[in-house]
DNA sequence: TGCCAGGCCTTCC
DNA sequence: GGAAGGCATGGC
């Protein structure tokens, strides 16, 4: 048992906003897989409760998935200035942190996730890694590691197809190849600029504009990108264009403009709340 | 039934 | 380089 003392973490907005796939809410804790261990999360008085199958380095794998080191109450803070709304947003959704998820499970879930919806990319990450991923025993239960690049390459598109990811089968299949060979290479993309790093990800199949963002915001900590989906998309329609027709693109830019570096963050706060129907 | 979901790709100008 | 159409599937 690894103990954390934490400031600004809500686990229900951080773990159940879109950003990852996985968790499960049993009673007061999460369950879920981080990399190479299954891991159970819970908060009690603002002290972090972790346990794992695999205690060793467990402190720090949690606080970098969990971007423990960074001070979210001054983000909050400082982006709670830039109008009420997003004062008003902050405020409903506080304590979300920006997750450094493992990255192609991060890349293959958002390529999933391209015009679906939640609980349906929920079901097919995890039939994807019952089927190819290893199994782990943890108090007597079953979970299953999302698959390494080399497991997932092992699947054909009718495999896949059958879990349920649709036209997206053969987005997963060239995409793992891909990284399997090095056409885009994993372990360098770090060294890259935000706009190097979005172009590069964009080479890879079913990996659009927006899925890049979310790629970069949920895997890379890059606070500054901004996904533009259907609902931020009618959030800023409504917030800023007087909720006229806007194109994407422009949406984007004049985001980026108007939010700097931590975009991002104002992004998942406008995206929590426009989904809960609050603006 | 028809519309929607954390869009992207291909085709055609 | 930009617009239009197609795409699997489950939930409402």
């Amino acid at each position: 048992m690894v103990k954390i003392k934490v400031n600004c973490l809500n686990l229900d907005e951080t773990l159940d906003c879109g950003q990852c796939f996985r968790w499960e809410k049993e009673e007061d804790k999460y369950i879920g897989v981080i990399k190479d261990r299954v891991v159970e999360l819970k908060i009690e008085n603002n002290i972090l409760l972790v346990e794992s199958n695999k205690e060793e380095n467990l402190e720090n794998v949690i606080k970098e998935y969990l971007d423990l080191n960074v001070d979210y109450a001054k983000i909050e803070r400082d982006i709670s200035k830039i109008d009420n709304t997003i004062k008003k947003c902050v405020k409903e959704s506080s304590g979300i942190h920006f997750l450094k998820q493992d990255k192609f499970e991060t890349i293959i879930s958002f390529i999933i996730s391209a015009n679906n919806n939640i609980p349906r990319i929920k079901k097919s990450i995890e039939k994807i890694s019952t089927k190819y991923g290893e199994k782990v025993e943890y108090k007597g239960k079953i979970y299953y590691l999302f698959p390494t690049i080399k497991q997932l390459s092992e699947a054909t598109k009718e495999e896949l197809r059958e879990l349920g990811v649709g036209f997206r089968d053969k987005y997963i299949v060239d995409t793992t190849k891909m990284l399997l060979n090095k056409e885009v290479n994993l372990d360098v993309l770090d060294n890259l600029n935000t706009i190097e790093l979005k172009k590069e990800l964009m080479k890879l199949k079913g990996v659009g504009s927006k899925v890049a963002d979310c790629i970069m915001l949920f895997s890379f900590s890059r606070k500054e990108c901004f996904p533009v989906d259907v609902w931020i998309k009618r959030v800023m329609q409504n917030l800023y264009y007087d909720g006229m027709e806007v194109d994407n693109k422009k949406i984007l830019e004049d985001a980026l403009k108007r939010y700097g570096s931590y975009a991002g963050i104002v992004q998942q706060h406008l995206f929590q709340n426009g989904r809960k129907g609050n603006i």
